[in-house]
RNA sequence: GGAGAGUUGGCCGAGUCGGUCGAAGGCGCUCGCCUGCUAAGCGAGUAUACGGUUUAGACCCGUAUCGAGGGUUCGAAUCCCUUGCUCUCCGCCA
């Protein structure tokens, strides 16, 4: 969410912004709700002040004993009128707070500029694709050849965009968390945390999956509880109104949860294999830093995803995503690409982004310099990485003529000393 | 799931029959004094948001906030209703 104040002063600004996401809106209704609600407040306010005034004026006849009959009256139709302004006062508030909550993000001005992901811009490659003497299969043919993936029994009792791991297919899943985990806490310093895969609709709302984003959620029927998109939601909402101490950021944490994702509007797309699925692990870096170094601490939030595919020896790239394919709370958003040979090509399985304060100031999360007000605080948050898609990046890269998977020197010891799936 | 108790400022804690309560007192913290140093002592200060004022800020004025929402009332931390959370006992359960 924006500031109202910066909104109603810079409208031309955030007219701008949008249009560069590909939007177009005018703020011209919000402009005079704002006024109306100056005026409205200014109004209420007065009147208030005066019953007040008068209210304490009461107590003391009650208390000498006067009558206050005739003052009572006449506040009690000030307290009438008051409670009108108040109410027409809340829908005007009600209704600036959605048109807020419905303007996105303003782009950071090194992103660059652009209707879609063709505007991407590549940062940089890391490893190369490798050339196999033998045609690529894809991570689902890979996996069922081997019985360590089962898509079929997986529809049976879910339904599709759901997979069963299975044996060394199981084992693998948890290694890569494992693995995730303690390279985070133990190198990059983030603070391990395990939330609730369950939020109430406040969280929800903190970190901008609501309201816009609804359809896209599970929620528990009966309940103000949905399942969590990523950990993102648990992880940055638990400071949620908290004032930190400038001395204690940046605050880093990671988190592995199970995500659940109604993919609404992907019919037909991704249906086969682990790319996209209702139910996906990940490992989440999430930070809150201060304003001023907030973009510093994206490079190497960056990084420290980047240094996990590294590790795993999977090619990848970095991408700057466009103001048109940006996420709706992101001021700037680096994807990392992992290659698929049995793809043949690159995928998504890690966004990196700096929220600035679109989010600190939904969740109300403040810090405090040395005897300065309080200030909004900069989330930040990135994939580090999915787990789902490191297997299947793992099971194309490292699949061997005869079908088998190598597994990935770092990964070994996590998988109990196992260095080949056949 | 049933029964009961609680929820007040950074923390602890008082708020009597609703009025002068943004809220006593204590602790903590900040500044000053005092002190050879430390401790103790003395004095002052110490929430947030919004609106007004202001070139801006500070100051100042106003409004709101005593878990949340609603109600009664001229007036609510105090009364009523709904609800979240915490704790205790019972039941159930991993």
């Amino acid at each position: 969410m924006l500031d109202l104040k910066f909104v109603r002063a810079n409208p031309d600004l955030v007219i701008e912004a949008l249009a560069k996401r590909g939007g177009k809106i005018s703020l011209d209704s919000f402009i005079a709700l704002e006024e109306q609600r100056r005026a409205m407040l200014a109004d209420v306010e007065e009147k208030k002040a005066k019953r007040n005034a008068v209210s304490k004026e009461i107590g003391k006849m009650k208390q000498s004993g006067e009558d206050a009959s005739a003052i009572m009256a006449e506040m009690r139709q000030l307290g009438d009128e008051i409670s009108a302004v108040d109410n027409r006062l809340k829908e005007v508030e009600e209704e600036l707070t959605d048109i807020l909550l419905g303007i996105p993000n303003i782009p950071h001005p090194s992103v660059p500029v652009g209707a879609d992901d063709s505007a991407n811009v590549e940062l940089r490659k890391w490893g190369e694709p490798a050339q196999l003497a033998f045609t690529p299969l894809n991570h689902w043919d890979i996996g069922a050849n081997l019985d360590i993936l089962d898509f079929e029994r997986a529809a049976k009792i879910s339904g599709a965009r759901f997979t069963v791991y299975k044996g060394l297919g199981a084992r693998l899943e948890r290694a890569v968390i494992n693995f995730f985990l303690d390279l985070h806490t133990d190198h990059h310093g983030y603070t391990e945390i395990f939330p609730p895969y369950m939020v109430n609709s406040n969280s929800m709302r903190g970190t901008g999956q609501l309201p816009k984003f609804k359809e896209d959620m599970f929620k528990i029927e009966g309940t103000d509880y949905y399942l969590i998109p990523t950990a993102e939601v648990p992880v940055t909402n638990l400071l949620g109104n908290e004032i930190l101490e400038d001395k204690d950021l940046p605050i880093r944490y990671t988190a592995y949860t199970a995500c659940f994702r109604a993919e609404a509007g992907a019919a037909g797309r991704d249906t086969r294999g682990l790319i996209r699925q209702h139910q996906f692990n990940k490992v989440e870096l999430v930070k809150f830093t201060t304003p001023e170094s907030s973009y510093e601490e994206l490079e190497k939030l960056t990084n420290d995803a980047e240094e996990v595919l590294q590790k795993l020896g999977l090619p990848y790239r970095v991408v700057c995503l466009s103001t048109g394919d940006m996420g709706f709370g992101s001021a700037k958003t680096y994807d990392l690409e992992v290659w698929l040979p049995g793809f043949d090509g690159y995928r998504e399985i890690s966004s990196c982004s700096n929220y600035e304060d679109f989010q600190a100031r939904r969740a109300n999360i403040r810090f405090r310099r040395e005897n300065g007000k309080p200030e909004f605080v900069h989330t930040l948050n990135g994939s580090g990485v999915a787990v789902g898609r490191t297997v299947a990046a793992i099971l194309e890269n490292y699949q061997q003529a005869d079908g088998s998977v190598k597994i990935p020197q770092a990964l070994i010891p996590y998988m109990g000393g196992i260095d080949i799936i056949k």
